[in-house]
DNA sequence: TTTATATATCGAAATATATCGATATGTTTA
DNA sequence: TAAACATATCGATATATTTCGATATATAAA
């Protein structure tokens, strides 16, 4: 629980709506076809498009979530799906509560 | 209320040590002898002298803080004191709680 | 087994941040 | 008024981040 990194990673627009999206995965993703259900998450490439931004962009961005650990990926085939990680949102902001 | 610009600030350690000393003046920096207490909070060259970093660095650090309502200044005559901004820190945690 | 597709990684250019010393500004004191 | 002091601002350099297109890798489909 890195909050400094934490913070990077929080100080970009398109990543804290990354975050804010998958919240609620059917609400703000089409359906998924090649898995049941949003329970692993999203795949890359519909939070690509939902983003605008360059593939690339979008693969490292989803990186450096995981990375600080904000994210769960799950590869299922070709697809890798990302998913919040709630325990470490959770630990963060409480983090935060006493460290600031 | 800008969280993109709040997380910018508080990507960098020392910023939140800042934050952080500024909870408890009085454990953390020594008496002030040109204020009656700490109601107004510290002079930068308390604050200066804890990170150990230049007066330019701390005195734009600071300023930093305060251009995103985390701190409130108050000059007393040549010196400038900074407090923290309960309000401000309090929302901008909920508004995380809201917008991750 | 070749081809197509999804994602990850690499390398590069543009932009932003960190941090300093020097200097300017504002205030107090001699 | 001049000197001293606290803080703020300026200008510069080093380092980090952003973002892309190109390429590599892994998997699935033909």
């Amino acid at each position: 629980m890195d909050i400094i990194e934490i913070n990077k990673v929080l100080s970009n627009q398109a990543r804290i709506d990354i975050l804010h999206w998958l919240k609620k995965p059917e609400a703000n993703f089409p359906v998924q076809v090649n898995v049941p259900d949003f329970s692993d998450g999203v795949c890359v490439c519909h939070i690509q498009d939902k983003t605008g931004l360059s593939q690339s962009t979008v693969s490292h961005y989803l990186a450096m979530m995981h990375k600080v650990d904000l994210l769960i990926a799950t590869r299922h085939g070709k697809w890798t799906y990302y998913k919040r990680n709630e325990n470490e949102i959770f630990n963060y902001i409480n983090s935060l509560k006493n460290e600031l």
